[in-house]
DNA sequence: GTCTATACCACGATAGAC
DNA sequence: GTCTATCGTGGTATAGAC
């Protein structure tokens, strides 16, 4: 449900922004708007965080945490490609329930690479793909084909590139070839 | 070579701002920044663009055009899949060497997709496919997971995703993968 | 911990002189 | 076709009263 437990105005804080940044995209997240949200001047926010990059940050830490937690519930104890294709899906639900959190995680500054949960993530990843495999050998390019692709095609969707037609089922189709292709 | 045979002013402002948003990013781009490049005020440039919006769709529709030229050009008389394969190394060399205009191709608000060019491309890139295929079915799901592959690898290298470790030839075994897949 | 007030900056855009 | 001057907006951030 919620992010975190709540304590006081920092979480609220948080929050606000979280549900700005969802809702109405970054270029509508300011101090002045996050203060707004609450009922308050901006120049109060900044009892809380320092400034801008401060809030960013937090922002960044929270897509982070969220995003490992979320794959790792859905990998659970799965085992081979089953736990690859969970991951994989949970991945893709992240970024489509929560997109302008998921750009922190792609995008080209994001916030969240900072984050020790980002390197989890990617070895995690590795993991999976190691179960899937019956070689030894470095599983550095399977990952970045698999990630690669999970990333092109929620960019574009979300983009609405894939217009009217539609993707086709493309992922489920590209997915499974792809976890195949690792057996 | 030039997009459009266009007399003097409109060109070198088109110039100036690609040189700003290749080697400064798109937060540099602005009336004033482009206008000072020139060694002009921002009013002038009101001229010739009628507004912000125009200097950006005059980007979109150059990135379009300058993309599916250089696909093809490099498609060629090639046929099968090493015409396909062309193409793609061509949108990533595209993607490589002008990022900025890149993005206005793949990213969400993208100047680029008005662009009728843009439905060009993507209807090389279907025709393409049709071409490896032994099949006459609805090729939209292949195009599909080919460009997500292609606009992953390029958005999270750009993005310096990968590390230190590289993605280790990752491009060139996922295409290949992916065409061989098409045959 | 929030308020008012303010400073500073950069942006897009227009009016009117030259 | 470019200039100066100016306007309005909206952003980050600080000082100091309450």
């Amino acid at each position: 449900m919620m992010p975190y437990p709540q304590k006081t105005e920092p979480l609220a804080i948080l929050a606000a922004a979280l549900d700005i940044v969802e809702n109405q995209g970054w270029p509508a997240l300011s101090m002045r708007s996050v203060a707004a949200a609450l009922g308050v001047r901006a120049s109060s926010l900044y009892r809380h965080y320092a400034d801008r990059a401060a809030l960013d940050s937090a922002l960044g830490a929270l897509a982070a945490k969220t995003l490992l937690r979320e794959m790792e519930s859905a990998a659970g104890r799965l085992d081979g490609p089953a736990r690859l294709d969970a991951m994989a899906l949970a991945y893709v639900r992240f970024a489509r329930n929560s997109p302008a959190l998921y750009q922190l995680i792609a995008a080209p500054g994001g916030a969240a690479d900072s984050q020790p949960e980002s390197k989890a993530i990617w070895n995690l990843i590795l993991d999976a793909i190691a179960r899937c495999s019956k070689t030894r050998r470095d599983h550095t390019p399977a990952a970045v084909v698999l990630w690669s692709f999970l990333h092109g095609y929620i960019s574009l969707d979300a983009a609405g590139k894939f217009g009217a037609s539609g993707p086709k089922g493309a992922l489920e189709k590209g997915l499974a070839a792809i976890v195949k292709g690792f057996a």
